[in-house]
This record gives structure tokens, C-alpha cells and sequence, in this order.
DNA sequence: CGCTGCTTTCACAAATTTGTGAAGTTAAGA
DNA sequence: TCTTAACTTCACAAATTTGTGAAAGCAGCG
């Protein structure tokens, strides 16, 4: 690929396209392995390693030899799980996919649905099991275990940007 | 099921075993939504909602309607990934497995492993991309965000003991 | 208003994953 | 050592998931 195209793409010139492939499809793996889809994976990996947090379609369909079926169904699930977000490009009729958060593993945190499903889910168990029995009691904690670290996350993030701010400004 | 056999299974006598099965295979869903191999997640919530704590492979089998494979699959997966650990009855030729941990949502925390493998991957990642890049940037931040993190859940549990010993010791 | 090009939807084929039956292995007890 | 119960492995069939090409849908622009 020419350095034009590349900075078509809004990447730097002359980076090693070869190893930033490598790096997307392995960081790409690895969220797979998490339980992400695979194309949702590639698609998110690749717009966290272009330097303007945001692709078309078309470049996202190119650089991982993707159709834009595919790009259509992985951009679909990104945006509903709030990792990307969809941005029609002004003036053409060509949407930009940006990385939904630039923060983007704050979005990590956003498993809070996730554990309050989690919570309803067992503390009907813990009721159904009843309180005075062993396995009751294991459920019951567990609730608890959650309801704990929900609250403790958010505290725990507000701990990070702080620590983030911080180092910014020594870096000053 | 009759009485005299779920007490053979170690549980509350008279327990309502459909609402019990319910709540099985409800969580078990809500494990395999997380990226869980699908019988996994059913012995395990089988195994949390036993009194015990501990099932045998042919309770395992009978109670979710499975082949004795099934159960050595989603055993051999569980144990690989510390959530269960397998046990010999002494005097009979029947294994036992049991909750590696009563306070199983400590393995959680084990995604340490997880988390140190993104770890080196995105290290590496923004090396190919470069410090001086927008993505290179964001993607070394979020090593230090994994770094932050690795470090505070640690503090976070020890809190959640000293939570946890505190309620218990109030109850008392 | 209709053409044009980008995106989405749909039906299907390919690939992967999942669970099973059956054979194989291991170890307890005679 | 032999028998046999219990678990594991293996090869395969079934089910599910995944990604594609083609058609349909939409939005800009003339």
C-alpha cells in the first residue's frame, strides 16, 4: 500500500503495516477468546490501532479482507454494545465508525449490566435454594460479592483517572 | 425424584428441585452469554446450587440429561481453569468434583492471567505502532489502565474479606 | 424526481462447535 | 491376576455459528 493511501487512512506515514496487522489480529484474538465474535473483534481491534480512532466501512472491509456484510454485522454488535459508535462522514454518503470512547476501557466497566443480570438471576436462586441451606447461603454471598464490587468499581475508576491525570501532568 | 434419593445427593430434603433446575439453567445461561462453553456453565451452576458443594459424574449426568462424555468435557475445562477441582471417594472407583473454591467468584479475580496476557500483547502493540502516535498512544495508556487495575483488584479483595468478616461477625 | 453509490438485509453454503455412542483405559476389589 | 465399575477418548452426526453474494433499502446530489 502506497504511503497516499496510507495517509488516506489517517495513519502515519511510513508505519510497518505488516506488524500493525499482526498486533490487530492477535490483540483480536485475544477478545475472541474472551467470548467477543470474531469479526467484532478484528473490526474493534482495528479501530483501536488507527491513529484517528475511526474508519469507513470500505477501509475496515480492505484491511481485514472482510465483505461489508461482515463489517455491517461486526459494526452492528460494537454499536450496541457501546464500543463504537456510527458517524455519518458530512457530505458524502459514507459512515465513519469511531472508537465509542477514547477511554475505551472504561467501557469494561459497562459490564455493570451485565453483573445486575447476574444479581437478579441469583438472588432468585438464593430465594428459591432458601437461606438456612448450604448451597442458599453460598448464592446469597455470591449477591452480595456483587453488589460490593459494583459499587467499588465505580470508586476504583474514579481512582484512575486521578492517577491518569496525574501522570499527565508530571509528564508536562 | 423421591426423598430418600435427593438426600442421597447431599441436598435439603423436600427442596423444590424444578425451581431448582430453573435457577441452573438460568445462570448457566447468563455464564455462557459470558463466553463459557455451554456444558461448563451447566455443571457448574449445578455444583453451586448443590449443598454439598460436590456432585458426582453420574448426578452431574442424570440431573442435566447429558452423556458421561459431556461431563468429562466440561470437568476437564472447569478444572483446567481452576473452578473446580476433582476429588477420588476413597473406597469407590466414583471421582467427585467440587467447587474449587467455596467463595468461587474469587476466581474471578483469577482473569489475571487474562488480563496479564493482553498485557503484553498491547505492549508490544504500541511498540509497533510508536510512542509518538496518536494510536500508539492510546494504546500504551490502556497497558497502564491494565496495570492500574491488575494492582487495585488485589486491594479490592482484601476488602471484600474484611467486609465480609465483619458482616459474618455481626450476624453472630 | 430519479440516478448513483454506500450500507444493510436475507438466504444459503461453509466452517466450526457441540454432544453422543462406543471403544479404550484405569484402578478397586476379589 | 481377573473382573468390572467408572471415567476418558475418539470418530462422527447434529446443530449452531459465521461470512458471503446478491438483492433491497436509503440518502445525497444533480
Amino acid at each position: 500500500m502506497s504511503e497516499q493511501a496510507e495517509q488516506h487512512q489517517g495513519q502515519s506515514a511510513g508505519r510497518d503495516e505488516e506488524a500493525v496487522s499482526r498486533f490487530v489480529e492477535r490483540f483480536a484474538a485475544e477478545l475472541t477468546e474472551a467470548g467477543m465474535q470474531r469479526m467484532a473483534s478484528r473490526v474493534f481491534a482495528a479501530l483501536l490501532a488507527s491513529d484517528s480512532g475511526t474508519l469507513t466501512s470500505a477501509e475496515l472491509a480492505e484491511q481485514l479482507q472482510i465483505s461489508p456484510a461482515a463489517v455491517s454485522g461486526a459494526v452492528r454488535y460494537l454499536v450496541q454494545v457501546n464500543m463504537v459508535r456510527r458517524e455519518r462522514e458530512p457530505g458524502t454518503r459514507r459512515d465513519r465508525y469511531r472508537l465509542y470512547n477514547e477511554l475505551w476501557y472504561e467501557t469494561l466497566g459497562n459490564r455493570e449490566k451485565v453483573l445486575t443480570r447476574w444479581e437478579e438471576v441469583l438472588r432468585e436462586g438464593a430465594k428459591t435454594l432458601g437461606p438456612d441451606t448450604p448451597a442458599g447461603a453460598r448464592v446469597a454471598e455470591t449477591v452480595e460479592f456483587f453488589e460490593f464490587m459494583q459499587g467499588e468499581l465505580d470508586v476504583l475508576l474514579e481512582r484512575w483517572r486521578e492517577h491518569r491525570a496525574q501522570r499527565l501532568a508530571e509528564e508536562s
